[in-house]
DNA sequence: TCTCCACAGGAAACGTAGGAAT
DNA sequence: ATTCCTACGTTTCCTGTGGAGA
C-alpha cells in the first residue's frame, strides 16, 4: 500500500501549499541574494508542526535555483554559541573544524570564510537570546539568518533593541493549518507515498480534522493508517483504520523523541514509566539502587541528583513524561506507558 | 511568626577527551 | 613523547521557595 515512505519522514520536501503570503516574505528577504547582497534576517514562528523548516527549506530551495547560495541549516537546542558556529562551518565549504577550536577561532574562520552572501538557519531557536550567536553573526557582513522558535513575543523579549528593530516586517507568524488546508496538503502526500485510490477525500479529511491543525501529526498518522490497513490485510485504507491511526501516530512520534535521546535519560524515563506516578525522591531512591547494574558494562557512570533533574526536563520537554506539583510534592508519570525504552536496559522489576 | 527541611534550578568549578604545539 | 589548551558534560555550591511544625 506505502509505495515511497520518504515522502513522510520529516526531511521530504514538498511543494508548499495554502503559506503563499509566509512564502512571499521569506523570498522577499532573499531577494537582496540576487543582486549580490546580504539577505534580510527573518524571525518565523509557530507551535510546533505546522510546517515552519519546510517553508524555510522550500524558500531556500527556491532561491538555489534562480541562484545558488551557500546556507547552513543548524539546530540550536540546547547548542552553545560555538557548538552553532561549529555546525555552520561543517555546512559551509571548507574543512571542518577540531572538536576543540578555541570559540574566538572558529568566528574569526567563520568571518575568513564567508565572502559572499549566505543563509543561517537558526531552528528550534527558542534559547537563541541567552547565546551569543546572534552578534557574531552580526560580525559577518555577508550573513543573514533565519531564526525558527515558538513563542515570538518571549523570544524577541529577550534580544537587543536593534536586532528587534531590525526585525520589524520581517517577523513571521505561522499558524495551524485549518482542515481543509490540511486535507489538501495529506491529498499530495498520499498521491506521492500510497497506491492509487488506497484512501477516500473524506478519509483524508478525517486525519487532518484528528490532527487539529498540525501537518506532522497528520502525516505521521496517514502513515499509520496505511500501516494498519496492511497489517489487517484490508486492499484499501478503512474507516476503522483511520480511527486507530492518531494512537499509532502518538506513539511513534514519542518513540522517536526517545530515541533521539542519550543513554541516561533512557535509565530515567524507564523507572517512570514502571512505577506509573513517581515523586522526585523516590525516582532517586530507585536510580541509586539499580545504577550499578544498569550502568554495568555501558561505558558510562550514573549521574548526580542535579543532572537527574535536567534530564528530567528535557524529557518533559520532549512530552514523554508529564510533571505537576502539588502541595511540596513534585510528581512524574510516563505520557503512554505503553512506550518502553528500544535500549536493552537491565532495570529490575522492584 | 519563626525555624526547619526538602527540593528546584542558576552559576561556577571541575575533569576529561582529543587536537595542536613543542 | 610530552605539554598545553579548549569545549563539553557534569558536579559542586549556593540561593530561593514554600509547606510543616513549634
Amino acid at each position: 500500500m506505502i509505495t515511497d515512505r520518504s515522502v513522510f519522514r520529516d526531511d521530504w520536501l514538498p511543494d508548499v501549499q495554502h503559506r503563499e503570503a509566509e512564502m512571499t516574505v521569506l523570498t522577499d528577504a532573499l531577494t537582496p541574494v540576487l543582486e549580490g547582497d546580504r539577505a534580510e534576517d527573518v524571525l518565523l514562528h509557530g507551535p510546533q508542526g505546522v510546517g515552519k523548516t519546510v517553508l524555510t527549506r522550500a524558500a531556500l530551495d527556491r532561491l538555489n535555483r534562480q541562484q545558488p547560495t551557500p546556507s547552513a541549516h543548524v539546530h540550536c537546542l540546547g547548542a552553545s554559541t560555538a557548538g552553532i558556529v561549529r555546525s555552520i562551518l561543517q555546512e559551509l565549504p571548507g574543512s571542518d573544524p577540531a572538536r576543540t577550536t578555541p570559540q574566538e577561532e572558529l568566528i574569526a574562520t567563520l568571518q575568513e570564510r564567508v565572502s559572499e552572501p549566505t543563509v543561517v538557519v537558526l531552528d528550534e531557536g527558542d534559547d537563541l537570546p541567552e547565546t551569543d550567536i546572534l552578534d557574531v553573526l552580526r560580525g559577518v557582513p555577508d550573513i543573514s539568518w533565519i531564526a525558527i522558535c515558538h513563542d515570538e513575543i518571549d523570544w524577541l523579549s529577550r534580544v537587543d533593541e536593534s536586532i528587534r528593530h531590525g526585525l520589524t516586517d520581517r517577523s513571521l507568524q505561522l499558524d495551524k493549518f485549518t482542515t481543509s488546508e490540511l486535507t489538501d496538503i495529506l491529498e499530495a502526500r498520499q498521491r506521492v507515498g500510497l497506491e492509487g485510490g488506497a484512501i477516500s477525500r473524506e478519509q483524508l479529511r478525517m486525519l487532518a480534522d484528528g490532527a487539529a491543525g498540525v501537518a506532522r501529526r497528520g502525516i505521521f498518522a496517514l502513515r499509520a493508517a496505511a500501516e494498519l490497513a496492511t497489517e489487517r490485510g484490508h486492499t484499501t485504507i478503512e474507516d476503522v483504520d483511520v480511527e486507530d491511526s492518531f494512537d499509532r501516530a502518538r506513539r511513534q512520534l514519542r518513540e522517536q523523541a526517545l530515541e533521539s535521546l542519550p543513554l541516561h535519560h533512557h535509565i530515567l524515563y524507564e523507572i517512570i514509566r514502571r512505577k506509573g506516578e513517581v515523586r522526585t525522591a523516590a525516582i532517586n531512591d530507585r536510580y541509586e539502587a539499580i545504577a550499578a547494574v544498569v550502568y554495568d558494562g555501558r561505558n558510562q557512570t550514573p549521574i548526580s541528583k542535579r543532572e537527574r533533574r535536567t534530564k528530567l526536563q528535557k524529557l518533559v520537554d520532549y512530552n514523554l513524561i508529564g510533571r505537576r506539583d502539588e502541595e511540596r510534592k513534585r510528581v512524574y508519570w510516563a505520557c503512554d506507558r505503553s512506550i518502553s525504552s528500544p535500549l536493552d536496559l537491565q532495570v529490575p522489576v522492584p
